[in-house]
RNA sequence: GGUAGGAUACCGAAGUGGUCAAACGGGGCUGACUGUAAAUCAGCUGGCUAUGCCUUCGCAGGUUCGAGUCCUGCUCCUACCA
């Protein structure tokens, strides 16, 4: 199957420039490509999984592949989809973040020992050395400002007048098209992808090849994933979901899989792993037989747990899922409470916090980050929304004795149906 | 620069002297039902071991027994005029 199959039946081609032109092209041998990832943050989330799988599904299937870090761009800012102007960020934070997105985006591609290694490199690399007055000769003349205004991500910034838009963010689409025309001239790069709200950026790249080098080169977007009930992807409670485990731990990346809306999870499969079709199609099946047996939702999480933090971890993810709502606690040994312990948000408090009258419950909830507030955590309490060992108790008074323990060391705490905290004295 | 209007809790939005920790809606949290899903229904949604106390209605002062509500100044927004 070749790329553009493979990407059609998994419903990840949003728009291209050219279809049918891309697929003769493809016919003819393997192309290079590029998506670029601007350094927002110091990690990237769920979210930068669709474009970044993309580049490696072209891998796959023989392409060359090209991350970029958008050291220049992510410098200035993208007016795409934003409905306000963005605070730059600083020198350090936009190093530090370049920095971290750089070791993520290298772990989802093969650079050596393949024949089509990918590359991973900096936009600022070649963008930094050009002098203001070069890219206004050499670059500038071939953008129609008229043209510019009509993009959709300036064109929405210029009709709300309160907002507006700076030069800086308008000059943005100039800054990604060099990026393509660079490599479209250095690396015979003749694609480019990247989500939907890329588009304008992404055929403003086209025209400036087209027009400083006479070829033709094309744009594939992919879709903006959405939640069937209509809330934006790739957030939660506590926020949106990242790659880094120091942001979002393995066990509650696997749990952000795990809970998708069962009218999401097909598409999810087919966005967001690599099985194939047929693994797909069972998959759907069973779920659609069982849906309570959640096979569907185990499978995603798992395969896209294991393609961002690795096969081992996700072992442990899982055993901590099972055993934190497999039901009973009866039995527990304590190899697996320190199992869990190292899954869940924990908390060390002194054992002496135990002793005479005991500890408050709400006090400890509160400790452990289970509640916003002390009455918070009385009325979730009251509530009878709060676990201690896997035992509800509802009597707001309640005090935890050196009794209440598990192997003189732990408490497990929960609040609701999924929010876990283990507590650690010593 | 002039005139008029506005700023209320996470968001939207009522409230024009006491009964206001502040209606209502959204969101969020918890519970029931379930399948760690959705839908539905119920409770909660400033802080505090709490028939009460403390802090909040743009900021700073003032009037009053009492201010989200009235007065003065300031800041920022909106509309019309220049």
């Amino acid at each position: 199957m070749g790329i553009t199959e493979e990407l059609e039946w998994r419903d990840l081609i949003s728009d291209c420039t050219d279809l049918e032109g891309l697929q003769e092209r493809l016919a003819k041998g393997p192309i290079t490509l590029y998506c670029g990832f601007d350094p927002t943050a110091d990690s990237l989330h769920v979210g930068s999984l669709v474009p970044l799988l993309a580049l490696r599904r072209f891998q796959v299937c023989g392409h060359h592949p090209i991350a970029v870090a958008g050291g220049a761009t992510g410098s200035i800012g993208d007016p795409s989809g934003k409905t306000a102007e963005r605070q730059l960020l600083t020198h350090e934070l936009l190093k530090a973040n370049i920095e971290g997105v750089k070791v993520q985006l290298g772990s989802f591609m093969e650079f050596e020992g393949v024949e089509n290694a990918a590359q991973l490199i900096d936009n600022a690399d070649w963008t930094a050395p050009l002098s203001f007055l070069d890219v206004l000769r050499d670059i500038g003349k071939h953008f129609k400002v008229n043209a510019m205004v009509s993009k959709e991500s300036v064109r929405a910034r210029m009709e709300d007048r309160d907002v507006g838009i700076s030069y800086t963010e308008f000059s943005y689409m100039i800054l990604q098209a060099l990026d393509f025309h660079h490599l479209c001239e250095t690396q015979d790069c003749e694609l480019q992808i990247g989500g939907s709200d890329q588009w304008g950026n992404i055929t403003a790249g086209i025209d400036l090849i087209h027009r400083k080098q006479n070829r033709q080169a094309y744009g594939l977007t992919l879709p903006l994933i959405t939640n069937a009930d209509g809330t934006k992807f790739g957030k939660t409670e506590s926020g949106a979901v990242w790659l880094d485990v120091n942001r979002t731990s393995i066990y509650q990346f696997y749990q952000f899989w795990v809970r998708v809306d069962d009218r999401d999870v097909v598409r999810y499969l087919k966005y967001f792993t690599f099985l194939s079709r047929d693994e797909v199609e069972e998959l759907a099946s069973q779920h659609e037989a069982e849906p309570h047996a959640r096979i569907a939702h185990k499978a995603l999480a798992r395969e896209v747990t294991t393609l961002v933090h690795g096969e081992e971890a996700v072992t442990e993810a899982i055993r901590a899922s099972e055993i934190l709502f497999g039901g009973e606690l009866e039995g527990i040994t304590e190899a697996t409470i320190r199992e869990v312990a190292g899954e869940v948000p924990t908390c060390e408090l002194s054992t002496d916090r135990f002793g005479g009258e005991g500890l408050w419950l709400p006090e400890l909830l509160h400790e452990a980050g289970l509640a916003q507030s002390r009455g918070q955590a009385r009325k979730d309490v009251k509530g009878g929304g709060v676990y201690v060992n896997g035992k509800r108790i509802d009597d707001e008074q309640h005090k935890l004795t050196t009794s209440d323990l598990m192997f003189e060391k732990y408490v497990l705490l929960r609040r609701g149906k999924r929010n876990y905290a283990v507590v650690i004295s010593g």
